[in-house]
RNA sequence: GCGGAUAUGGUGUAAUUGGUAGCCACGUCAGACUUAGGAUCUGGUGCCGAAAGGCGUGGGGGUUCGAGUCCCUUUAUCCGCACCA
């Protein structure tokens, strides 16, 4: 009989529904394992063959972890908010809400085909009320807390009241915008909104007038994380710098703990050295510097104490707040333009022309503390505004920036480090001796720098400082498609909604098109009102959903809470999250930055969200072209369009061409040839078209479906060699405009969706980026094919009861190894390979002690064959029930094993010895050996390495 | 510029972690069978060579009895960060 998948797997995938077969929950007497995929963003394109790779491998674990006795939580849902949700439904002319309940309908139908084992009771979507409340109530949350920096952890807002009351912030140690001092006195006297401008100071989502990435073209701000080179992530569009009103939540409060809780988490690697990158860390000193004729004094930041004798000039960021009384009075109007040129600047140009060197001189002078020189100041763009403290002590003897710059003004450069010409460059050490130093002198930069933060701060001239890249992210969107932010303004204070008052509902509107003004779609929705004031107009980014829905699964309908404290202490955290590499520096930054607060406040188990991360790599598309000939409708295979090409001259060309029938060409001015030179660049004589990847099997071009595909193809006339029509191939994203798109329903339909699971995983390692290759699924589903037809030797189904052999025994339990060795270790591809291998060792074995165990096994990879199998062999419940096989070492002893026998390191024979025995054993064998004494040719060994169950080796 | 990763047949890949390089597939070649299917089965297939044999894991060098694996160097590709002081 068949291997009939279109009819088994539709009515496993309903009868698993049916029986609720994967449905979980809290269950003390079972240890708990939470498997969780990145949820999607469900987009108008579907799924193609790319998305369920992760899906797939993350399957397998559960199935895997469930059959070896853990109780595992599975679940999936919709990322739904979002600019690419909206962004889709503008292009469509429809309502996101509407554009999104089909196209999660469509992921649903697609991700079902495939037979995932996911909790589909605890689905969530986050555009749904129900769920963005706690979105809201986490935010409302973060508003009313601040950061301790004395204890590490968010707490309560209003536990500041009091000590405003009795010492003003005189000696808090909190996160804040801004640097603040006032005295209790003064807090005494402030009016309410001033009070409120105070505690917005220090709250951990808070509003702020700061500069922010703007995008006209999508009428909204933007994250760092979300604009890229300049450009927007989505869209590619300008993005600009500007300064605006804005939500933001203080992210960079917890920065220290985001980067050490790294160290301990099973992530790769490269994703947490991306996230060091991004926090971006660096240790230095604060110091403050003399400005002449002045009272004020200049701070800069440096990690580089070492160099200050090297420092010869100042530079400020043109948005520096002293330039509005530093210059000198000759030098006021050329700062000033200097100004407002920066300002007309784009990210995207700043960034661009970062080698041209620009700056102004301001006419002030700075005072080296430990030289007592004057430095000139200047201001230049190079010197960013948001990091450090705007100013920099230049070095241009070590700093190639400055180098540069101290070049093109004529400053003085003097070396400090020994080595290095700085003549012909800066010489940007990090270690050597210390030369024209003073009291730094002769020592090594390290000790040297140690030494200087002892002095600055004996002096008093600063302090050790720790500085972070990780800026504060900004929360709110000017755009319709995202949870309402829940703040109202009472007589302008914003002040947050009680949590009666949530979920704050989106409303439903007509018209949900940003403006190029940066005035929110719900600003023109009337009566967006709460008790009669007016509430925020602006919505959260897409990353705000994101945050903590991992926590929302674990208790997805409790009303009461985000999730209860005993499906929280139950579950805790994800113990495996797999999900790609692109969320390295959004989604997996303010997961955690979230996590940590909800943490903080007492509302999550754990710090850390994510224990072990598994990044699955991208598929990529594997196009197909084909050749045309000259413009013309023919169009020529693959080898005979090569052979052509590589004809060197006309006489040459025109043989190969008779060949195959085509029409000779007799001079230069035939066809679009327009010269000799531009014929022989094989610049006009093919041109390659992309064809439809569905259309080709195995690059042979099915020709009827071809004239068929396009009407300009219809007369379409062909070239062939061996009666085929072979494609060229390339690789390239999958996308619609390469046809190289492959939809996962087609493959299910024509291999079913435990071979296309399988081939898959078969692709090659599970972190790598690979193409999709449709050759090759051939290998996979005949192999589900040939295990089927294991079970019907007769031809109808039966097992036998029949003893296995030692041989396979030993098969089966080798496999058992190895598949769990693998499955453990994420190898995938291999653990399909054993079981290829397997199949081959076994031949046609119809045991039942071989087949039952090899089943069990095989289903979390292939779970609807293996099902079906299981319920044909007699058994009442599902082979999800039962416990994956163990192996037993008894049944894989080797009783012989092979040595290999090099003679001076060159393989010469093998000898089989019995394992176990000792060295001197093998030694003596080895010698024993006629093949030994051919290759010894009487000679004394000089020496014998034995490693006992690998080689031996015999150096003579 | 800084940081990270990768490089193995025609293709995807594997290699007991320093021990016979190329497992398992795809493709391809030869054969069997056949109601001609995109079926099934058997065998060959890294390169050069008639063979013996030689060469072979991006290039060069090193450590070692032995290197795809370790070290140095270099090239290419991919990714992240980037006037971050």
């Amino acid at each position: 009989m068949e291997y009939n998948f279109k009819e088994i797997e539709p009515r496993w995938q309903k009868e698993w529904s049916r029986r609720g077969t994967y449905r979980v929950g809290v269950d003390p007497d079972r240890p708990k394992y939470y498997i969780l995929d990145m949820f999607p963003y469900p987009s108008g394109a579907g799924l193609h063959v790319g998305h369920p790779l992760g899906y797939i491998a993350s399957d397998i674990c559960t199935r895997y972890k469930r059959m070896s006795g853990f109780n595992v939580l599975h679940p999936m849902g919709f990322d739904a908010f979002g600019l690419p949700a909206e962004q889709y439904a503008i292009q469509t002319g429809q309502h996101p809400a509407t554009t999104t309940a089909a196209n999660i309908a469509r992921y649903r139908e697609q991700l079902d085909k495939l037979g995932f084992s996911y909790d589909w009771d605890r689905c969530v979507e986050t555009c749904d009320p129900a769920y963005y409340k706690w979105t809201q109530w986490a935010f409302i949350r973060m508003f009313e807390s601040y950061y301790c920096r004395d204890c590490n952890q968010a707490r309560p807002i209003a536990e500041l009241l009091p000590v405003f009351e009795q010492q003003g912030n005189e000696g808090l140690n909190a996160a804040c915008t801004v640097e603040m001092g006032f005295t209790a006195a003064e807090w005494r006297a402030m009016s309410e909104a001033e009070r409120a401008d105070v505690l917005m100071n220090y709250r951990l989502a808070y509003r702020a007038s700061t500069m922010v990435n703007w995008c006209e073209a999508l009428g909204t701000v933007l994250a760092n994380d979300e604009v890229k080179d300049g450009l927007s992530e989505r869209g590619g569009h300008p993005v600009e710098q500007r300064r605006m009103m804005q939500w933001l939540l203080r992210v960079s409060a917890y920065a220290e703990r985001l980067l050490g809780g790294l160290d301990d988490l099973a992530w790769s690697e490269s994703l947490k050295e991306i996230q060091r990158n991004w926090i971006g860390k660096s240790t230095g000193a604060q110091m403050f510097f003399d400005i002449k004729g002045s009272d004020q004094k200049l701070e800069v930041f440096t990690t580089r104490p070492d160099t200050i004798y090297g420092v010869t000039f100042m530079v400020l960021a043109p948005e520096h707040d002293y330039l509005s009384w530093l210059p000198t009075a000759g030098q006021r109007d050329e700062v000033d333009a200097y100004i407002a040129a920066s300002k007309k600047r784009s990210e995207r140009e700043r960034v661009a022309d970062t080698r041209k060197v620009t700056g102004v001189f301001t006419g002030a002078y700075a005072v080296n503390p430990f030289t007592g020189d004057e430095i000139p100041i200047y201001i230049s763009d190079y010197v960013l505004a948001g990091y450090g403290t705007g100013a920099i002590m230049a070095v241009p003897g070590h700093d190639s920036r400055d180098w540069a710059f101290a070049r093109h003004f004529g400053l003085p450069i003097v070396p400090v480090v020994e080595g290095g010409n700085v003549e012909e460059a800066s010489y940007d050490a990090k270690e050597g001796r210390m030369i024209n130093s003073g009291i730094i002198d002769g020592l090594d930069v390290k000790e040297a720098i140690v030494r200087m933060f002892d002095e600055v701060e004996a002096r008093g001239l600063g302090r050790r400082k720790v500085n972070y890249r990780l800026r504060d992210a900004i929360f709110s969107r000017q755009r319709y498609w995202g949870e309402p932010i829940p703040v109202y303004y009472k007589d302008g204070i914003p002040t947050a909604l009680p949590f009666s008052a949530l979920p704050l509902e989106l409303p439903k509107v007509s018209d949900f098109s940003p403006s190029r003004s940066g005035e929110p779609p719900l600003a023109r929705v009337a009566d967006w009102s709460y008790e009669g004031w007016p509430l925020e107009t602006s919505t959260m980014p897409g990353f705000a959903g994101s945050s903590a829905y991992y926590l929302r699964y674990m208790d997805p309908t409790n009303d009461g809470a985000l999730v209860s404290r005993e499906a929280d202490e139950y579950w805790r955290d994800v113990d495996l999250y797999v999900g790609g590499i692109e969320h390295a520096t959004g989604h997996l930054i303010y997961s955690r930055f979230w996590n940590k607060f909800l943490f903080d406040i007492g509302e999550a188990a754990e710090q850390e969200p994510f224990r072990k991360l598994v990044n699955q790599g991208m598929i990529q598309g594997r196009s197909n072209f084909v050749y045309r000939y000259l413009g013309l409708n023919v169009f020529v295979s693959l080898h005979i369009k090569e052979e052509i090409d590589a004809a060197g001259n006309f006489e040459e060309l025109n043989v190969v061409l008779r060949k195959y029938g085509l029409d000779p060409i007799r001079s230069i001015s035939d066809g679009p040839i327009t010269s000799v030179t531009s014929f022989f660049n094989r610049n006009s004589l093919f041109s390659s078209l992309h064809v439809d990847v569905n259309i080709v099997r195995n690059d042979v071009l099915d020709t009827d479906a071809f004239k068929k595909w396009r009407p300009e193809f219809a007369d379409a006339e062909f070239v062939l060699e061996d009666g085929k029509y072979v494609c060229g191939w390339g690789i390239e994203k999958m996308s619609k405009s390469m046809y190289n798109v492959v939809n996962p329903d087609r493959i299910v339909a024509d291999y079913g969706a435990d071979t296309l699971r399988m081939y898959e995983m078969f692709l090659g390692p599970l972190e790598a980026s690979k193409p999709w290759d449709t050759n090759g699924i051939d290998g996979v589903h005949k192999f589900l094919r040939r295990f089927w037809r294991l079970f019907f030797a007769s031809g109808d189904f039966g097992v036998s009861d029949e003893s296995p052999t030692a041989a396979e025994f030993k098969t089966l339990h080798k496999t058992i190894k190895k598949v769990r060795e693998d499955i453990e270790n994420f190898s995938f591809n291999t653990s399909v390979a054993a079981f290829m291998i397997c199949l081959n060792e076994l031949g046609l074995c119809d045991k039942r002690q071989i087949l039952e165990p090899l089943t069990i096994l095989l289903a979390p990879f292939a779970p609807h064959i293996t099902e079906e199998l299981w319920s044909r062999m007699g058994h009442e419940g599902s082979i999800f029930d039962e416990r994956m096989p163990e192996y037993a070492p008894a049944h894989l002893v080797e009783s012989e094993f092979e040595y290999p026998v090099s003679v001076n390191g060159k393989l010469r024979f093998k000898k089989s010895l019995p394992l176990g025995i000792s060295v001197a054993e093998i030694e003596a064998a080895v010698l024993a050996d006629e093949n030994a004494g051919r290759w010894l040719e009487g000679r004394e060994p000089k020496k014998m390495i034995v490693v006992p169950g690998k080689i031996v080796n015999i150096v003579i």
